[in-house]
DNA sequence: TTGCGCAAATGCATACTTGCAGTGATGCAT
DNA sequence: ATGCATCACTGCAAGTATGCATTTGCGCAA
């Protein structure tokens, strides 16, 4: 039996705090409407302050579809090998992966129905894709750092600047989806949805080159 | 002789009060600072009420800089050969050009003094390449559709989603050079600066396909 | 030239967002 | 147990941004 880590009593106070003002704005969204919902009336429904809610959310919209700040997982990152002659495959993957365990936390159903009701909630995913694709350059920065063949560098550019132009060219194919008239907001990218973008790009690439 | 356009009044005191309000804010800025200007001071500097500020800008930094909305000349669209072997090349170019006029529009030394003394406000060159690469976007799916090697499409995606993400990738050295640390604001994106990007993609396209 | 339609400008109301200073509870070392 | 440092939370103030209804004045045609 694993012993469930007993959180200190500071950090689950946030949790709590964290879900109940996601609950909140979820809820009051769905039956009164997003612009219906102001943040005074989610943080009043939480049992906190307004100047609260901006300690825990960028803007209202995260607060409803309960979106996390995107993380690196370094397991995922060292599963990366910059040899691998996918290496733009592997690295869209892992971008999708770490926007979307940031977007795709809580409640499905829910989201579907927001999300469906309020289609301007989607626009947010750009903004984690930035996020994304900067942590994604500095970890993929790392790796061509250690291998031998990148080290070096490109064309009078270091290992770093590759790192970034390559995560920018692996973001396309994502980027592509996320701006598609029938991307699924609720079910994100998957490698269902992704690989046709992948097989596009690399045609075009083919294609120009 | 040709003889000046004579703009109606009503064109030319809206072009007065959008020179009033750039002056003021740009000057303003430059004497007080970024964050000790308002939108209030702005407005009553330039004579207008506050709301009409922002019928004029979308945010107090555009106001600053003199930013206009970005504009795709037909005649440097068609100057596109989509037939060429650079096209990404010449899409880079054109997108350049269209985030860029948007961009220089006015008073040099000023803009180089208050970018210097506040890099901030050159964030908002991103969201002015994102609707430069909307722009183009639809223009260049113009040219695919009319030509017969590309009207039909690329795996089974249309000439629209092709362009799309053609500009996308085209994108992509304007954007790195964008996020560059030694990227310079005022001088923007020329030929020069836009060359060795343009080559580090080739390259790095080479190397991964 | 009179009158109508339209676009610019305005006033008002409301909401979002952030910085700062202060307070109390928590966690930790003594 | 005591004292201290830290962190979450709070109240307040200022500023940004937007929608809506109304007024003003230009442009145009009868």
């Amino acid at each position: 039996m694993t012993t469930v880590a007993p959180l200190p009593l500071r950090e689950r106070k946030k949790a709590e705090t964290w879900g109940a003002l996601h609950e909140s704005a979820a809820s009051l969204a769905l039956d009164r409407g997003v612009d219906e919902t102001t943040v005074e009336a989610i943080a009043a429904s939480a049992g906190v302050s307004p100047r609260t809610f901006f300690n825990y959310f960028h803007v209202k919209e995260d607060a409803i579809l309960g979106l996390r700040e995107p993380v690196l997982d370094p397991a995922q990152l060292s599963r990366i090998s910059v040899t691998a002659d996918d290496l733009v495959g592997q690295i869209s993957r892992l971008l999708v992966t770490v926007a979307w365990t940031a977007i795709g936390g809580t409640d499905r159903a829910r989201r579907r129905q927001l999300i469906a009701r309020y289609p301007n909630l989607a626009r947010r995913h750009m903004d984690y894709m930035v996020k994304a694709e900067r942590l994604v350059s500095q970890g993929i920065s790392g790796l061509l750092a250690q291998d031998p063949v990148w080290a070096a560098g490109v064309e009078g550019f270091g290992p770093e600047e590759a790192a970034r132009m390559l995560v920018m060219i692996a973001g396309v194919p994502i980027r592509f989806n996320l701006t598609s008239a029938d991307f699924d907001p609720v079910e994100g990218i998957s490698a269902e949805t992704l690989g046709p973008s992948l097989t596009l790009l690399h045609d075009l690439l083919r294609k120009i080159s």
